[in-house]
DNA sequence: ACTTGAACCTCTAGTAACTAGAGGAATTAC
DNA sequence: GTAATTCCTCTAGTTACTAGAGGTTCAAGT
C-alpha cells in the first residue's frame, strides 16, 4: 500500500509544469504550495494534487494575476456563496486592469512608431530620435497618469 | 552674477516632473542624474538642465524603456554616426517588445473574458471561474512561452 | 529675531517574483 | 561501485522603486 501513488521529484514537477525548480521552492516558502512529503534523504516528493495545484498557479500567473490574488483564489477551494463572488470579482478586476494596460500600451505604440520614423535610415545633423524621446509635446495620445 | 539662474529644490523638481522625491534621489544614485549643487545646509539645488534631463528620463520610462536603456540614450548626447544608429535601434527594439506584449495581453483578455462569463451572476454548485482558472485546455489562443 | 512647521537630509530595509551561486548530500544509471 | 546528475539549504542579487526612522535646514509669519 505504499507505492500506489505516482510520486514526482521536484525536477519532474518542474518539467511537467514548466515552472522552474527554484520557483517551486519559492512558492512553497510563500505558502502557495503545501510542504510535500520527503524521502529518507530529505528530497521533496510530490503527488498529482500538487501537480494540479501548481498548474493552477502557473495558469493564474500567465493570466497576470499577482501571487496575492492567486493565494486568494486558492483559499476558495470548495467555497460557496459570497466566497465565489470574490473569485468572480478577482477575475473582473483583472480583466479591467488588463484592458487598461492594453490601451495604454497601444498609445505608446503609436508614439514609438512616430519616434522611430523620425530618424529613418539617414540621419541629419542631430538625430530626431533623441529629441523625440525627450519631447512630450509631440505626443497625441496622452500617457500621463 | 550668482543668483542669475533659477534653482529648484528637490520638491520643486518633483512637482514639475511628477517624479517622486525619493525616485529623484534614486536616479542620482544610479548615475542617471548628475549630482546637483548643494546649499550651505546640504540641500540639493537643481537648474533647468537637470529639469530637462529628468523629463527625458520620465518620458522614456513612460514609454516602457528599462533604466539601462535610458542610460544608453543619455550617453548619446551630442553623438553622431553609429551612435545614432544605436538610438534608433533601441527605439526599434522597444517597439517590437511593445507589439509582442500587446498581442499577448490581447489573448489573455479573450481568455479572462471567457472565465469571467463562466460564472455570470448566479452560480451553481461549483463556480466555473475556479475551474476555468485552473484549466488551460479551454484556452483558444495559446499563452505559453 | 524667533519660532514653528514643512521640507529636506542619510541610511536601512522592504516590495514582487523570482534567479543565481556556493557548498554539500542524495539518487540514478551504468 | 563509482560517476553524473539531481537534489538540499542558505545567502545574495535583480529591477525600480517605496517607506520609515531619526535628525537637520529652510521659509514664513509674527
Amino acid at each position: 500500500m505504499l507505492g500506489t501513488k505516482k510520486m514526482f521529484s521536484i525536477g519532474d514537477l518542474s518539467r511537467r509544469t514548466r515552472v522552474k525548480v527554484p520557483t517551486i521552492r519559492f512558492y512553497e516558502e510563500k505558502g502557495l504550495l503545501p510542504r510535500p512529503d520527503r524521502t529518507a534523504g530529505n528530497q521533496r516528493r510530490y503527488d498529482e494534487t500538487a501537480l494540479k495545484r501548481l498548474l493552477f498557479i502557473r495558469h493564474c500567473r500567465d493570466l497576470g494575476l499577482p501571487l496575492a490574488d492567486v493565494v486568494g483564489l486558492l483559499s476558495l477551494e470548495g467555497a460557496s456563496g459570497t466566497d465565489l463572488d470574490r473569485a468572480h470579482e478577482i477575475a473582473e478586476k483583472q480583466l479591467a486592469d488588463l484592458r487598461d494596460r492594453i490601451s495604454r500600451l497601444q498609445s505608446l505604440e503609436t508614439e514609438l512608431t512616430r519616434i522611430s520614423k523620425a530618424c529613418d535610415g539617414k540621419h541629419d545633423h542631430v538625430c530626431a530620435v533623441l529629441h523625440a524621446f525627450g519631447d512630450h509635446s509631440e505626443c497625441k495620445g496622452s500617457h500621463s497618469n
